[in-house]
DNA sequence: GTCTATAAATCGATAGAC
DNA sequence: GTCTATCGATTTATAGAC
């Protein structure tokens, strides 16, 4: 029998996987982790219900895989965003304007918070593997330093940083999850949102 | 056998049928349709399984009564808005207010909130029954109006009303969620969500 | 009306052929 | 590596005693 050489086993897992994690996403997006079935996410990677089994132990797995890749594309948005030349009011603006386009192209980034949000608000999900959102490399706390900064230049309003954190993901959150659904079919503009962090007056006296 | 006269039995079994639900709602909220079990339910309610199945045919009957009145009881909380004689960037302020009141206060109004924006969003969910969130007497549709009210009088910010109510719904959302999963403990200032309405220039020139 | 016990259905996980 | 068929556990829903 002729070897495939051009495409090596492990290199087929490794799509593979790849593969059933992306099917695995959009599902769990869409119906949520405890009515995702794994049929459903067979279904939609195009494979056999046992074969999720020949490259994934349990749904958990699946699911928790995807929660760390998501934290980690969360954190690597974010560091990357700190290292930029810019001021912290833009900071902001640029990171509304990356995960608007990519929750409006249905990137796996967008679909990424979304999940992320949710396996932080569910308490029906098995995240024990999985870091909690307190700590310093947390992207959580990442985002209160850069308001603090932008805070003190008096970009942004006055005020606790960490509540100005929280509606402002819990926007993004939301607007998402109404894209995902399909309630909504654009993304509104993001200076809207900027807004939140807008100072009482826009003139520095 | 004295037949209890005070309490008669149709009172009995409404007051198990409100009791039923107000626990269905709690339960739905924090694990969602799929993971909220009815023993979670029947616990929650202190009542054992069977009886649920006296007072409600199936856990999509009970879920779909519970949506049913969220959107009664948000219509009719804009309801009222729109009948006070307010400022139209006043009756967004008394929307948050009363939000954040009742989910900050763990109040049914705020479960509602929750669970109305949830069975909008998800697809895993048995809303065949519901009516859906367009139409004439929508709570999302009866707000557009008082935006642009308020747009015209030059409180709120120019801009497309629906955007603007989306990202306003979706950041309470959001919140909410935050809020009822303990992620946070406490709802931030309402006046930063208030700021998303801001016009560019306070002044009017 | 309320409970316990049981049936029926669903779904995650496994076994084994190709 | 991939599939189909089956097991086993969980959960919805029903039956029947009190």
């Amino acid at each position: 029998m002729a070897p495939r050489s051009e495409e090596s086993n492990t290199q087929i897992k490794d799509d593979r996987q790849k593969q059933i994690l992306s099917s695995a996403l959009k599902v769990f997006i869409h119906k949520g982790f405890a009515a995702a079935k794994m049929s459903d996410i067979a279904t939609e990677a195009g494979i056999s219900y046992g074969l999720m089994y020949h490259y994934f132990q349990s749904k958990d797995e699946i699911y928790a895989e995807l929660v760390r890749d998501a934290v980690d594309s969360s954190r690597h948005v974010i560091e990357q965003l700190k290292a930029d030349d810019l001021e912290p009011i833009d900071k902001m603006r640029a990171l509304v304007a990356q995960i608007f386009k990519s929750v409006g192209q249905q990137q796996s980034a967008g679909y990424y918070f979304v999940l992320m949000m949710e396996a932080m608000t569910s308490g029906a999900y098995p995240i024990q593997a999985i870091e909690h959102p307190h700590g310093p490399g947390r992207p959580f706390d990442m985002l209160v330093h850069v308001i603090e900064q932008g805070q003190h230049k008096g970009q942004i309003a006055q005020g606790n940083p960490a509540e100005l954190v929280q509606t402002f993901f819990s926007a993004i959150l939301g607007l998402a999850s109404l894209k995902v659904s399909g309630t909504i079919e654009t993304m509104p503009d993001p200076e809207i949102l900027m807004r939140i962090f807008q100072p009482a007056s826009q003139t520095t006296t």
